[in-house]
DNA sequence: ATAATAATGAAAATCATTATCAACTATCAT
DNA sequence: ATGATAGTTGATAATGATTTTCATTATTAT
């Protein structure tokens, strides 16, 4: 679980604050660890904080993503969706998206070969391209379980 | 480039007609292979036809991205954009993207590696979760040269 | 305390994408 | 050929996620 010290230093560095609605809302966030849209950040943020209005949860959504205290995903649902940026590198993982259903499975299986495989792939790219990379995304498309 | 006899298979084959202006909308996708959003490719066929509409655009994109014929993208920028799936092994690629410009780089480099990669994941990914794997997307994010 | 700056909620605005609908067209069985 | 059936289209309206605006409030620095 993500505690406020981490988030706060993250966000005052950029001259940021650590407010109730944020506070608010990495609370949802950290206490689903699913991928949420705006709308449902709002809505379970509401039952807590009947206050905080929409246009904050999205402000703060773009917030956090902008200092990778979360990450942004599109699943190609119409929505942007969230979650927590993995903290212990045992967390990190991809996604496998079913092209019927919708269904989003995390996956975090063949991480060594992953990280000597981007490692390197890495080292590559910002050789020959000159690009800093900071985060990749992997997806997988295919049919889940119950959709084959 | 990709020829007409290609399309009209794999269209038929479900049941959908090869049209003057899906022809005109893969002729605009053929000739510009970059990252076209839809209303780039409105734009460019409009050229050469001004009768085709914003929502035939639309419908094509979506029709074409549905039989495998060109693939969808999100860069974060807010709209899709397409790109014609790749014929040829050779030609399979993935993407760099800045995150401050927003600049798209294609590469290909380590395609070996990542064939093997990839394949390794499926089988355990497949097996694990009885997932069947059509495609996959790979992205960087990060920092282009002009950007550092 | 005071001033400067950041953050908020409510509402309106934006903008990409989709749905509607009537007219048109290819396909296929008769 | 003929007509029935199902697919396609352009124009337009509608949708829905996200952003912007603006007046107000909260936080920080001096
Ligand atoms: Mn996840
Ligand atoms: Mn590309
Ligand atoms: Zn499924
Ligand atoms: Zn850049």
């Amino acid at each position: 679980m993500r505690e406020a010290g981490w988030c706060y230093g993250k966000l005052r560095r950029k001259g940021f604050r650590l407010t109730s609605p944020r506070q608010a809302i990495l609370d949802v966030l950290a206490q689903n660890p699913r991928h949420l849209s705006a709308e449902e950040v709002f809505l379970l943020t509401h039952k807590s904080h009947p206050g905080i209005g929409l246009a904050t949860v999205y402000r703060t959504l773009n917030l956090l993503t902008q200092v990778g205290i979360i990450r942004k995903f599109d699943f190609g649902d119409g929505r942007s969706r969230y979650e927590l940026t993995a903290e212990e590198e045992e967390e990190h993982h991809h996604h496998l998206v079913c092209i019927r259903c919708g269904r989003i499975i995390n996956y975090s299986d063949f991480m060594e070969k992953e990280k000597k495989f981007i490692k390197d792939l890495e080292a590559e790219l910002s050789k020959k391209y000159q690009f800093k990379i900071n985060s990749h995304q992997i997806y997988f498309y295919g049919l889940c379980k119950e959709c084959q």
